[in-house]
DNA sequence: CCCAATTAATTTACATGTCACCTATCGACA
DNA sequence: TGTCGATAGGTGACATGTAAATTAATTGGG
């Protein structure tokens, strides 16, 4: 169904632009949703999940504003997340003794057991969730975007 | 591939499937943050301009959950984002006579005038975010995602 | 005609994101 | 050395999204 139609729109886009902006944001919204409910079944939500995949990608404690902006997130957000990881005893928080405003966060086994169980289930899901799609169009989307992206960024 | 091994393949991502829905979501965060900001100079946030335009599209008073459907939200979403346009006198909400469980809204004319004043800044706004990319690219990834949306509701 | 299932809307609880502001620490430079 | 700007991080207020339970009204089958 076409996106004008799903939003029940009675005149077309005035731009393509407008049609593509929204697009983008309802296709995000619904993938969005799918994988929080996976991830609900383990417990974490998606920023939990994030800060924990970024860790183990790094391999090494990392200060919470590095975490925070590869997760393109803003600080205040990040302090919660990390608290509540911290209470769920997923990561351990260490002060930095080289700099003492930076405080380091690192997996715990746990998490690290939680990680791979979540691994194959997600990795499933983004492929059933883009299965229908050729893999030389999501090379065509992936690399549109992030033209969008270096657009808007200016 | 053996599904482990493309699992420890961490960089830059283990499947275009994934890289493909970490792009989509990412460019969505943008552009809605570039739409939020634009819309804050009107005092409207994301939710109350997007019940403000889909009552003007339809150009009838709407039950609060028809509403909430086309903007693919929750109802308890709604009723608080009505609550507020009530409040800030951009809505009238009446209860229907034939089904009284429904109520109904409506633009007051202080929301026409709102809503006319975004038009133009937010068109532009639309044109110039997307400004960067070919139109034919445009179309494309309209088409893509839809077709991704397709296989996601199944 | 009545009861059960359904539907519209709301309330509550919780997670998240943003902004504005605050604290502590670091580091450079006068 | 002392001050000042920059940086890491945290707090509080507010808006939004979700889920789950609740209320009120409607509707359909027995």
């Amino acid at each position: 169904m076409a996106l004008r139609d799903e939003l029940k729109k009675r005149d077309p886009f005035d731009l393509i632009e407008q049609e593509a902006a929204l697009s983008i944001m309802r296709t995000s919204d619904l993938l969005e949703n799918r994988f929080a409910r996976l991830l609900r079944e383990y417990d974490l939500t998606r920023s939990q999940y994030n800060v924990l995949r970024i860790l183990r990608g790094e391999g090494r404690p990392m200060p919470c504003l590095e975490v925070a902006q590869r997760m393109i997130q803003v600080a205040p957000a990040i302090t919660r997340v990390v608290d509540q990881l911290v209470n769920a005893e997923l990561i351990v928080k260490t002060q930095s003794d080289s700099d003492r405003r930076v405080f380091l966060i690192d997996l715990t086994s746990r998490a690290k057991r939680v990680l791979k169980a979540v691994d194959v289930p997600l990795l499933e899901l983004h492929r059933s969730l883009l299965s229908g799609v050729p893999k030389k169009d999501l090379k065509q989307v992936i690399a549109i975007l992030q033209q969008i992206r270096e657009g808007v960024s200016e």
